[in-house]
Parts: C-alpha cells; sequence; structure tokens
DNA sequence: ATATTATGGATATCTAATGTCCATAATAAA
DNA sequence: TTTATTATGGACATTAGATATCCATAATAT
C-alpha cells in the first residue's frame, strides 16, 4: 500500500518544470539530474505524463518537456493515476464463494435492485468509498499549491538582496 | 496502489467470525474452505491479526479463533494496517537533492520553525494529508457497519419462512 | 496418549516495480 | 544536407514484495 518511486519523480519534475516556467523545454537530461535518477528510467516516467496530457514533448536539438497546462491545473491526483494506472485499490478476489452470495445478493431483500448494486457488499462499498475520499483530497489539491510555496520563498531571497 | 489479497481475506474472514459469533473457536479450515484460500496461507494473515489483538485463537482440539472484540470495536482501518503493515504511502527519496533544499527548508523564512517541519515540503504534506483522509473514513468504519447488511438479509429470510 | 489445532521458520514461486540498453524518429543548428 | 541532440518505445535484466507451501513444534480437549 505505498506509492511508487515513480510518482515520487512524477511530481518532482512537474514541479521543476513548474518552477522553469519561463524556460521552455526542459530535456530529460537536466530533469534526471536535479531528481538523481538516471535519463533512460525518467524517460519512462515523462513519457506516461505526456500521454495523459500532463506535459508536451518536443524532440530534437533544443527540445524537451514543458507542462500542457498551467500548474494550477494539475491535480495530484491526475499526476498519481498518470503514474500508478487507475485500477480500483480493492478488487473482490472472492465472488464465487458462499460468503459473496450472502452479502452480496440483495436481490431478495429488495424487489428491484439496481443491476449495479447486485454483486458488492458492503465491504466493497467501503473501500470503494475510501478511495473516493482519498480521490477527491487529491484532485482538490494541484502543483500550483505546493509552487506557492517555494514561490513565497524565492521571493523573500529576491527582497533579502 | 492496490491493497494485497491478504488484506481481502483477512476482512472476510473477520466477518465470518463475526456472523458465526455464538460458536466460539473456529477453525483455520473452515475459515480457508469460505474463503477459497489454503490453510497455510490464511494462517499467516490470522496469525497477523492476532499479533495486532483483533482475534484471538486456542490451539488444540477444538481450538481456533474468535473476535477479540465486538465487531463495532473492529474498524476497517486497523485490520489493514495490520494486514498491510503501518508505513506512509508517500515517503520521500529525494531528500538530498537541490529541488529537496529549496522546498523544504524554510528557516530563512520563517525565524523559527519547527524541528518537524524543517524536513518536509507540501508535496509531502498534501500526500501526508491524503492518508490521513483516508485512514479517518477507514476509521469511522467497522466490521458492524458490513454486517448489519447482512444481519437485515437474515431477519428478512427468517420472517419469510 | 492421541488427535487436533495454532505458530513460526524456511523456502519456493510469481508478479510488479525498478532499472538499463538500444534502435528509431524528430528536429534545431551548422 | 549533414550533424548533433533529444524523445520514444521495445526488449531485457534485476530487485523487492506478495503469494503460497511445507514442516517441526507447542498447546489443548478428549
Ligand atoms: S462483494 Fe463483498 S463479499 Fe463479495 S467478494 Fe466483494 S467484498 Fe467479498
Ligand atoms: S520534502 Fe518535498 S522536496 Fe523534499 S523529498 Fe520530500 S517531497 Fe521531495
Amino acid at each position: 500500500m505505498q506509492f511508487s518511486k515513480s510518482t515520487d519523480y512524477a511530481l518532482h519534475a512537474l514541479i521543476h518544470l513548474a518552477q522553469a516556467e519561463d524556460r521552455n523545454n526542459i530535456g530529460v537530461k537536466e530533469l534526471s539530474a536535479i531528481l538523481s535518477v538516471s535519463e533512460s528510467y525518467l524517460s519512462k516516467i515523462m513519457s506516461k505524463l505526456r500521454k495523459d496530457g500532463i506535459v508536451r514533448a518536443v524532440s530534437g536539438v533544443k527540445g524537451g518537456y514543458e507542462l500542457a497546462k498551467t500548474a494550477e491545473e494539475i491535480t495530484f491526483l491526475e499526476v498519481i493515476q498518470a503514474i500508478e494506472g487507475r485500477q480500483q485499490m480493492f478488487e473482490c478476489s472472492n465472488l464465487n464463494s458462499k460468503q459473496h452470495q450472502l452479502l452480496a445478493e440483495l436481490s431478495n431483500t429488495e424487489p428491484k435492485p439496481k443491476a449495479t448494486d447486485r454483486d458488492e457488499c458492503l465491504v466493497k462499498k467501503v473501500m470503494d468509498g475510501a478511495e473516493q475520499h482519498l480521490h477527491q483530497y487529491l484532485r482538490e489539491h494541484t502543483i500550483q499549491f505546493v509552487l506557492d510555496q517555494a514561490t513565497k520563498r524565492c521571493n523573500y531571497s529576491i527582497n533579502k538582496k
């Protein structure tokens, strides 16, 4: 039940892209140096982000990555899902058991149950509910939220000079 | 980012123990038959639940397992943590990078930061916050909550006769 | 004593995460 | 056009963790 390192790398890479908003097309070379990850591995991660429309990529000399939308629009949830996929956290592995029949088959107690409710019990619903709560929280937080902290610090440094 | 099958098995085993509250000491034999898991594997799972004080076990003839507390007192969270452990979902793997120094070292912006805040940035705080939300939800739901559904159905069956 | 049951160590197998390598395509610059 | 640079994607290797089995031992009801 842990997020993969890839998710960690993806978040940090995006933050770097967001911080260097002025400079366009930051290559995997620079990113991998900052994150202390190999270029080959980080490439796979950046490709996933590109496929999900989170960053744009351009090949060739002076190529690289840039955010495909503003940092305000990039939520933690979509980054995590781009990397980890979208399978549900809890998958029933007991659907043929007597227990499942007892818990999930409500067709006898309720005259006309919806088809979608027929094969789920409250275990599944609690776990799915938990996932939805997690998702909601992650949807409400964006890369910009993290950036604000860094920006605050940056402004302070500038004023200091 | 998925719960393990072991967690699935643990929840189902506990529900069976809770449903058979009258009969004490239900063996791994019966449980494994109901869940369609091998006895050896389920043994490990039950041991974890026992170590965390969720079930009681008694060896020997007529031995087996029973809930160590009421179904109302057993939360989803403690079951999941008994099986999956208690590591945090997000672990920083970038603590030596320049980026971390920029994001996390706030000692310059705030005169006297608490020691606990010094080595965390908002990425970490968002992820930990998400985990806390997930935990809170799982803490609020108990085995009894699932049981109520089954009981309702059971009562209906009885009335039907 | 005997049969039964849980426990824990050792070990095997399988799967997903992590990591590397290379051939190819795209593109800016010379 | 040629060259250097960069992203892309397939293949593959390695590692770590989840899943699964086996067995020796302890505990306990009969
Ligand atoms: S629906 Fe409920 S009883 Fe059936 S397999 Fe899923 S969690 Fe188990
Ligand atoms: S504290 Fe923030 S910047 Fe530092 S390693 Fe953790 S997530 Fe990354």
